[in-house]
DNA sequence: GACCCTAAAAATGAATGCAAAAATCCCGTA
DNA sequence: TACGGGATTTTTGCATTCATTTTTAGGGTC
């Protein structure tokens, strides 16, 4: 805690639930957290100050986190001039889709053949719940769920650097949603298509799965560009 | 400079000539240089205090380097216990091959269409002096070269993000090649695949080249499995 | 010698301090 | 009022310091 005396016992209780996690390592999630939810505005100075504040730590592991999110593509780091939210820019959108595709590809062709069936029931737990979600008009439920859909379909490939990299893609375009908000529109069409998904999943067809999902991320693609002209 | 009053007039000498990139930027492409040149054996720990006095730099930049570097699998952070060299585990090339071969894909869809002349010529280029050096018994200069082909084809692809994470897989796999230095054995093969690679390329088509890299990546990574066995 | 316990030493993680750079403010000039 | 420009404040990057934890060393017991 800074600028108190308190110890690292009267500071643990301010930790999140992972004990063995080090505090730099709960920052760059929050922070990530933070930035994907556009609480802090693209573009604008992150302020470290606050963010210590916030967090109740120093700079020493706060930065750490910043450099690791810069890594990732969260953040800019400029120097002597601090870091800011990495800026959104249209001009991204596509090759971070067309990336994506590659991942889904994948995902794809090696979910079919190694997802359990106790992980296909849980999509398809998801899904069901997507419909509903739909149905309510709960899009905030629903984008949650969706993100979720497509985390557990990449879980499932067994392939921890494929998921890590997805997640991570994911995150980045998930940010673009204030531009767009694609899912309100696209909701229906968007629930049809992952309709496909279970199913080559279910008949574990690889190619078939893998196509379905890199039409999926087209079309999702296709909607936001649309959005932007 | 620690330890030191010295300015950082006085320090700036010590720097790389990327003038305007930061102490950590440097520090991260450096150490990562050392872990992938095999000069820290996978799996023993950092010497911080060394790496301190090797660069010049105290604790505070070359941790956050450290940090970057866990984030992108070059190296463990153990909580409490320091950071080590991330182990070489034989069961990890299948899923890094596996990632690549997802990267392999769009590279050789993509840089079909998008590689300029220029180039074009310059993988040629390359793919001469790899014939060379092959020729020579160079497999130093054999070696970097290859990494410089896939690198450069990687790069015409246009696609930033596809770049920098095919930049990493690659130097995450180039780990492995003690185990196996499979170039040597490999050589020849793997120019007459590149052979091939550069045809498709200059024909311009897309799925052509996409599945010679394809290949190329399967071939590389049986003859590392073989080795393994 | 093997085992275990304790104490000194070293390393780690994070807070704080400090010099340089950047941003902001303030005021004079046109 | 618009526009410098120089002093002041803030921020930044990194070095240093400090509290804990881990590791190592030493010594007693069997």
């Amino acid at each position: 805690m800074p600028k108190t005396g308190l110890s690292k016992d009267q500071q643990a209780h301010l930790q999140l639930s992972d004990g063995n996690a080090s505090l730099h390592g709960n920052l760059v999630a929050q922070i990530r957290a933070i930035l994907v939810d556009g609480e802090l505005a693209d573009g604008t100075r992150i302020p470290e100050g606050e963010l210590c504040q916030r967090f109740n730590v120093s700079r020493t592991p706060l930065r750490e986190a910043l450099k690791v999110l810069a890594a990732e593509g969260f953040v800019v780091l400029r120097p002597n001039r601090g870091a800011i939210v990495a800026p959104l820019d249209p001009a991204e959108i596509q090759p971070l889709f067309e990336f994506k595709s590659a991942l889904e590809r994948l995902i794809g062709l090696t979910a079919a053949e190694r997802a359990s069936d106790t992980e296909i029931g849980e999509l398809e737990k998801i899904h069901l719940a997507l419909d509903a979600a739909a149905v309510d008009g709960d899009y905030k439920l629903y984008t949650r769920l969706n993100y979720m859909f497509h985390r557990n379909l990449a879980a499932a490939s067994k392939n921890a650097i494929l998921t890590q990299n997805y997640d991570v893609i994911q995150q980045r375009i998930w940010r673009y949603r204030f531009i767009v908000n694609e899912y309100e529109k696209r909701c229906q069409e968007s629930f049809a298509e992952h309709e496909r998904i279970i199913i080559a999943l279910r008949a574990r067809t690889p190619l078939d799965l893998a196509e379905r999902l890199e039409f999926h991320n087209r079309r999702t693609a296709e909607a936001m560009s649309a959005a932007l002209c």
